[in-house]
DNA sequence: CTATGGCACGGATT
DNA sequence: AATCCGTGCCATAG
């Protein structure tokens, strides 16, 4: 869609500049699954273009980038554990992750996101609900987990399941239910609102879940997903800010594509819930997977191959006249547009990963709390590039970090995510429930200087009762 | 009276 | 220019 907004312009009043400017601006605004998405249309509609294959690296299986050896593997032996890797690795298979049982991920490529627990999807979760079935819910179970689509949705219909079964509709949604219970929680759920449900369900078993969070998502899930603030705000009689707080809250703690997301982290004991979101635009992990070893950085470029002109497609343009000519050089054109813009992303995605990796190493080595102070604008001064360029670098990407959390690649320039994390820390280790301005004060020792209103707001935002409230809660029973 | 949440303002950030 | 964020002031609940 976007795509096609700036061909018109390309067409119309074209200098090739400023349509080569408004379509790399727009292509850097895109996650890597709307890229996808882009690359296909456009190869499907421009003979100009096409893939040539992908080729794999012989010795980790990884897809090679467009030239040269495998980014990885090349590395001299004797890298320093504090080096970083950084490459753009031009990989589709990542989004076209295939629920059904008995499928796998090619086995040759052995640091897949999804494998850390080196099981697919059902079978992963059904070695969790298999001890809470009945013998014969099994059946039903099975085929609900084989059923599943990419997102981790249940992909057919549950009468479908009791006809081949010949069982009632409400034995299967009590295996259903049992089953959403599970791990990437809100699995086979019929849709994002049901997923989201459960979510809600099982977080505010365990912890504090801000209030109309769950009525947003149940009564007006359409006004929410358009981030119709004000409207919803008038719907559930409550103002916006609350509306905002509510939206901060899903984006932060739910996962609307159960499947998408890393499995295995949700369920943590003390509320500390993982942020979760669906796929990364760029994945960092250590080399081998094994902690100390180099920082390993792909930047996911999608594409089903290697992008490029097709030299048969020129061949028969120096053949053709005319008319038919221009038509066949306009597509050649746009083509190496495409081409000349997507590398151009690739190239400032780069840069920027460089950057964050290099400013951001603690924080994502060591979590929260080592999360420096930083803002776009400081690394769009690093690079000489123009500020807007880095917020639409950033804007809606998602980043996998080591230890498989996905994060918005916002959180980078998150001012308050550290003091966040400290606030968290004081506060379960607190042995009284501790009020806001002792909470401020706790802080201040620690070098960290907040107005106590702040600190009252970070703590809705983690979701953690104000002092009254968590003394009944924890130290009621002791 | 104290602790907390709502609202609104201003400065920073995008 | 629009949005986000921290903060101060005030109302209110406990």
């Amino acid at each position: 869609m976007k795509l096609s907004h700036s061909q018109g312009q390309l067409q119309s009043q074209s200098p090739l500049i400023s349509a080569h400017i408004a379509q790399t601006m727009s292509l850097l605004y895109m996650t890597s699954a709307e890229l996808l998405q882009t690359i296909d249309v456009e190869l499907s509609k421009n003979p100009a273009l096409e893939v040539i294959p992908e080729r794999r690296c012989p010795m980790c299986g990884r897809r090679l980038p467009e030239n040269g050896p495998c980014p990885v593997c090349s590395q001299p032996k004797t890298m320093e554990p504090d080096e970083t890797i950084i490459f753009v690795s031009p990989r589709d298979d990542f989004y076209t992750y295939n629920g059904s049982a008995g499928s796998s991920y090619d086995t040759d490529r052995p640091e897949e996101p999804f494998s850390s627990e080196n099981l697919d999807l059902p079978t992963y979760v059904l070695s969790q609900v298999a001890p809470e079935l009945e013998k014969e819910e099994r059946p039903l179970a099975a085929m609900i987990l084989t059923n599943l689509d990419e997102d981790g949705f249940l992909a057919i219909e549950i009468r479908e399941i009791c006809r081949f079964h010949h069982v009632t509709p409400e034995k299967v949604e009590t295996v259903l239910k049992k089953i959403m219970r599970c791990d990437p929680l809100g699995v086979a759920a019929r849709s994002v609102q049901e997923a989201l449900l459960t979510q809600v369900e099982f977080l505010s078993e365990s912890t504090q879940v801000p209030e109309f969070v769950r009525r947003a998502i149940s009564e007006e899930f359409d006004l929410l997903s358009k981030h119709q603030y004000s409207e919803l705000a008038k719907k559930l009689g409550t103002s916006i800010q609350k509306i905002k707080l509510v939206s901060h809250y899903i984006s932060e703690n739910l996962n609307p594509f159960p499947a998408r997301a890393n499995w295995g982290n949700f369920r943590q004991p003390n509320g500390n819930t993982p942020d979760v979101f669906h796929q990364p635009d760029v994945m960092i992990y250590y080399l081998n997977n094994k902690p100390g070893n180099p920082l390993i950085i792909e930047i996911i470029t999608p594409s089903r191959g290697t992008l490029r002109l097709s030299p048969l497609f020129k061949k028969a343009l120096k053949e053709q006249t005319g008319e038919q000519q221009e038509e066949w050089k306009k597509d050649l054109d746009k083509a190496n547009l495409l081409i000349k813009c997507i590398q151009q992303r690739n190239n400032t995605m780069r840069q920027l990963m460089e950057q964050l990796a290099a400013i951001q190493k603690s924080y994502i080595i060591q979590g929260d709390v080592h999360l420096q102070s930083l803002t776009r604008a400081e690394i769009a001064d690093k690079l000489g590039v123009h500020e807007s360029t880095i917020s639409r670098a950033v804007a809606n990407k998602t980043v996998q970090l080591p230890n498989k959390k996905i994060i918005p690649m916002s959180t980078f320039f998150d001012r308050s995510l550290a003091v966040r994390a400290v606030l968290r820390s004081i506060i379960e280790n607190e042995s009284h429930a501790l009020n806001d301005t002792e909470i401020c004060a706790s802080l201040e020792e620690r070098g960290i200087n907040v107005a106590r209103r702040t600190v009252a707001k970070y703590r809705s935002m983690e979701g953690i009762l104000p002092a009254h409230l968590r003394k009944l809660e924890k130290f009621a029973t002791a």
